[in-house]
DNA sequence: AAGGCGCATAATGTCGACATTCGACAATCT
DNA sequence: AGATTGTCGAATGTCGACATTATGCGCCTT
């Protein structure tokens, strides 16, 4: 498969994501540096350098002269990272409580309601594509950069390593109520109030992914 | 200058914290990857992943095609930097709270009559190291891997960053009582407390710290 | 048969060289 | 003079090959 120009990199890292978005790879598969160059035509140089990233970003974990591997999170870790991210994604929304008009919050209302009804239809793709928006937009209007880049990088994390289950942990009335519920701490402009629900959110999201997880 | 043996990546490393420790780089300063090779007597490529894996850290920024810089935070990224680092540690203390012994409070007073003296004496560096181990020890309890792997990083960052200016922004006494109230905090077991209250000690901290850089 | 040792294989770590791109300076034009 | 363009040097991006190390297999020993 050919790759056009500009710095490898980035286009290596791209079909990673997209492999691990379409399932072609598995937690703890080791990822060959040569099968990964032959297959896109390139040398060794650029892939390693992807590698790194990636490991940086949580996605794959690198063991020194054994090579790089897609993470398989242990029960702790899983729970560990929600926890995380509730504690980020919260205090994001928080901070930027009065930065949402109106206007954005009838949009985000408008993503929760398409969340259930994709939800019923059983739209797996699509609903989590919408989920992935609405924390997308509840947190970038947070004005700091610093914690919106950890924000970003465990959703991407997160997302590519557990969306699969994501989708599957609540009815399509929870999907809709729960972020809901977030819309009207919003308005309320409680910025205690949303930081705590939010994590809470997302430790309750973590146990149930934990749950799901030990049962397959 | 020779290296001695297993992976160059992590001397490389090692020198740049070391170099940047000692004041031997400036903010905004490019960082020559040949120059370096030289210096170290190894090829650019081990160079190339240390570099990429200090911008992962944020100390280093990486300009495609240009190269590899000093971080140079603007006003605005040191305030959220530190805010981030208040919510990060605040959370990991309050989260292992119940970790702490009688010991560890015993040592943590200890740490914080030492930077006193040390304060006092204008041992600037003997006293950034107690207050590197105090703020370790603290956040050092929380059970959540990936809390501490962020705080951690964002703790190195600051410190080769401004460790210089950190110890010039408090008298020994604030010193001494800001550090106290954390462990009275400790004592009391009162997790909510002690999340705001090192939360807010970060954001006061990088305030100062902020007015400083601009006073220079 | 079980366990350990040593070798073969294949992957990562490192190297030096080449290709490509950026940035600065000089020459030219308006 | 100021701005624009062309050129050149130097740094990064990439490559292919070699050095080194981990892992698995087979043989040997007990």
């Amino acid at each position: 498969m050919a790759i056009e120009r500009s710095t490898y990199k980035d286009h290596v890292i791209k079909y990673l994501y997209d492999g691990m978005r379409e399932n072609r790879y598995q937690a703890g598969e080791k990822i060959l540096e040569s099968h990964l160059a032959k297959e896109l035509g390139i040398s060794r140089a650029p892939i390693r350098e992807a590698l790194a990233d990636m490991v940086s970003s949580g996605l794959l974990v690198y063991r020194p002269q054994v090579g790089n591997f897609v993470a398989a999170l242990t029960a702790k870790e899983i729970t560990d990272s929600y926890v995380a991210r509730g504690v980020l994604e919260g205090f994001s929304v928080a901070q930027g409580i009065n930065n949402f008009t109106a206007n954005d919050l009838a949009r985000l209302e408008e993503m929760a309601h398409k969340m259930e009804i994709y939800a019923r239809q059983g739209k797996h793709k699509a609903l989590i594509d919408i989920g992935q928006q609405f924390h997308e937009e509840l947190f970038s209007h947070c004005t700091n950069a610093q914690i919106v880049l950890f924000t970003r990088q465990l959703s991407l994390k997160l997302h590519l390593l557990f969306y699969k289950h994501w989708s599957r942990v609540y009815s399509p009335e929870e999907i809709r109520d729960r972020h809901l519920d977030i819309i009207n701490a919003l308005h309320q402009k409680d910025a205690v109030k949303i930081e705590m629900m939010i994590r809470q959110h997302y430790i309750e999201t973590g146990q149930k992914i934990v749950e799901r997880e030990a049962r397959l």
